[in-house]
Formats: C-alpha cells, structure tokens, sequence
DNA sequence: TCATCGTATCGACTGATGTCGATGTGATGA
DNA sequence: TCATCACATCGACATCAGTCGATACGATGA
C-alpha cells in the first residue's frame, strides 16, 4: 500500500480549509483504516489479554491467509499503528493508540 | 465508489473485538474518508461563510474537474457526510458533524 | 548440520477507484 | 421557444490495492 507513518495533527478538517499537502497525509492514514480486515486486526491486538498478540493467532481468527495478514500488519505497523517485536520466531504486536488519538482530533468538531 | 449510509454506531474498535460486518461497515466509513480530494471538499463546505458552499464555488479551489467535483461530492452526501439542498440550478452543501463523530467514537481509546 | 516452524517477500491476478471528456438534464431568463 | 448555465451521468482509461500460492529467510532444537 505504500504507507508512511502517520504524522498528521493538530488541524481539524472542519475548522480549517486543509491544504492540499494537509489532505494527502490525512487520507493516507485513513486509507490504512479503510480495510476491514485491518480494523479487526487492531481490534484483535488491542483486545488481546496482555495487550499484545502473536502473529501465530491472528490468521486463523481472519480468515485470511498467512501472508495476507503478514502484509495488513506490515501496513498497519508502518503506519505506526502498531508495535512489532521478534521474540524468538514469534512477533507480537500492540497498538499505539496516541496514533488513533491524532485522527480522532483531526475529525473534532 | 459504491457508499452507504454510515451507520456505524458506538463499538470502539479497541475496546471490543469487533465483528466482520461491522468492520465492513467501519471500512467503508473510513474509506470515504482516504480522499485528499474528499477531504478537502469537507473541509471547505464546513469553513465556507454560513456553514454552507456552492458546488460552483469548489471547482475552482479544488482543481479538479467538475465531473470529479460532482463524484466526490456524491460519494460525501450518499454516506451522510454532507447535506444537499438545490436551489434553483445551484446546488448547496453542508457537512453533517454528527457523522464525524461516529467515526470519532469508533477510535476512541 | 539439518529438519522444522513462524514469518516475510515475490509474482500474479482481479476487482475497485480516481480522473476526465463528452453528453444528458433541468432550471432560468430573454 | 430557445440559448445558457449549473450540475449529474456515462464511458473509458490508468493506476492501485487485497488476495493467495510459492518460496525465501531466520531462529530453534534435536
């Protein structure tokens, strides 16, 4: 997908005319919230006891192949919407959520 | 871009592991929203002087063509983003903020 | 050293999406 | 009635993104 780790803030859309630049930066960062999959998978890490979860458990909860989950968390992490860390084989993940707190404040009203 | 309504309501994505239809649902919420063009029409509807623009005057500043304008702007009030109102052959826009805020909640940490 | 396991990368396919020119539609006013 | 204007729809194109099978990589443990 092409990501760059979220770096938006502070300007509310509907406050200022955003520029365009502005607008790039937002988009990109709703765009790695715009997949279902993704969404469940930060809703997975996040609920997962400890606040962290195993790559090894999240593929057979989606549905959805090895690699296919392996490339939505590379997206996810690049974002900078999760954490990654190897142990061992295993990578275990936990959200950031200082991240999603930013785009909640872009949508404030 | 095939919208509908958003009627995503009240599940932060953190605080439970959210199903596969909302998650669909929450997706395409967010993908409305991964449009810098997109982005920046909400933007100048809810800045515009008295909360509501013109379609004629958000060609211009967006430059895009008006086909496009006319797309995006279809793809923002189909999920209840903005309001449509015709007048006489114009046709005026405002945004919704209440639908924000459902996406707003979604993300809440 | 070697087989195994968890994970990442690659290549390919398919469907979706942003964009614009051309054209259609409906209201306005002369 | 007809030209004009604002806007929507259509058709086409190029690009992109999600998906998976095959395969590579790296750590583990026998």
């Amino acid at each position: 997908m092409e990501v760059k780790t979220i770096d938006v803030c502070c300007e509310p859309v509907l406050d200022v005319a955003i520029a365009e630049d502005q607008a790039a930066d937002l988009a990109a960062a709703f765009k790695v919230l715009s997949d279902p999959t993704r969404l469940r998978l930060l809703s997975l890490v996040a609920t997962a006891s400890a606040g962290e979860a195993c790559s090894c458990d999240l593929v057979e909860p989606l549905g959805r192949s090895q690699p296919t989950v392996s490339h939505h968390l590379s997206v996810l992490t690049e974002a900078g919407l999760l954490t990654r860390e190897q142990r061992g084989k295993w990578a275990y993940f936990r959200v950031v959520p200082e991240r999603l707190e930013v785009l909640r404040d872009a949508l404030a009203t």
